[in-house]
DNA sequence: CTCAATTGAATTGTGTGCAATATAAATTAT
DNA sequence: ATAATTTATATTGCACACAATTCAATTGAG
């Protein structure tokens, strides 16, 4: 009780960067949750969840690639997605395909039903912008930010 | 082949909405890995992972309290917490003891280790500040755009 | 006062996320 | 050409995250 007294005079930074609401880190977590959240029930109807939506936005852009250059481009790693893809394998939205070149590589390709769910999806992002109650200009400006943020922090991750 | 030239010709809003670039949401949820993995060997001196250490946080700030005001302050359930407080309380930094006033409730309070664990904590903003290489005032702006972003989300979600 | 409805935690089941390890294929170095 | 190293994916184990369900305790309407 005496030390707390002390501590309430001098409320040093340190302190105050400990304060919950003051972490940035906190904020771009929950929001993720939120987000998350917001997808959840127009994902149900197209039978994905948040993840396999963005490999299939990802492979809807480039088909016939590389495990690891999935990875790459969604910042994850094998056992995250070797599991993910199997599952969109079982739903037969994508197949698996050994690489005749490099037997090491797995080429993920869209089945014509994978490509068929891209016009199905193509009301998510709209619907997603109305919950976000943004402009479309507000919203590419915070996330060109939050992008060079990300993209510091995966820098001091690289060494 | 012949529907893709098409598609090409006429590349409609639709269309750029569902690229991976332009989600915002991508975005959050990257970068909320980003954090995780920079804050990761900085946890693990204390012995936390990332949500283990925003129980913790919250806890510092206040304490002796029931489970739902914890999931509240971290936008998380009784599914989550639950195990995870199980683990805090085996490491002995807190302690679960139900409500005599209501024995629905189990409140949670910090052990002395789990106090002392406080100071230990001090060093952690500061390293994440160096690795997002930012200044103080850009981050807090950057947290109130998102904290906004997120209160509008979780807004709708409440109808 | 009583019994149905509500509430707070815990449990169960599914799906990430990642570290650590394993394995097989390809590359390089000798 | 063969051993050592590197590379791409898979596996295992642990820890979230959340929907759905369960269960006990409390509240409230009649």
């Amino acid at each position: 009780m005496d030390s707390m007294g002390i501590m309430a005079r001098k409320q040093t930074a340190a302190d105050q960067a400990l304060r919950l609401d003051n972490q940035i880190c906190f904020a771009v977590y929950s929001t993720a949750h939120a987000f998350n959240r917001v997808y959840k029930p127009l994902l149900d109807r197209l039978g994905l969840t948040y993840p396999q939506y963005l490999v299939m936005l990802a492979l809807w852009e480039r088909d016939d690639v590389p495990v690891k250059d999935l990875g790459e481009r969604l910042f994850l790693d094998s056992g995250t997605l070797t599991p993910l893809l199997k599952r969109l394998e079982a739903a037969e939205l994508i197949k698996r395909t050994r690489s005749t070149e490099d037997e090491r590589v797995v080429l993920i390709a869209l089945t014509p039903q994978g490509h068929a769910l891209r016009e199905k999806a193509k009301a998510v992002p709209q619907s997603i912008l109305a919950a976000s109650d943004c402009t479309v200009g507000e919203l590419l400006a915070m996330k060109d930010e939050i992008v060079a943020l990300r993209d510091r922090l995966n820098a001091v991750l690289g060494e």
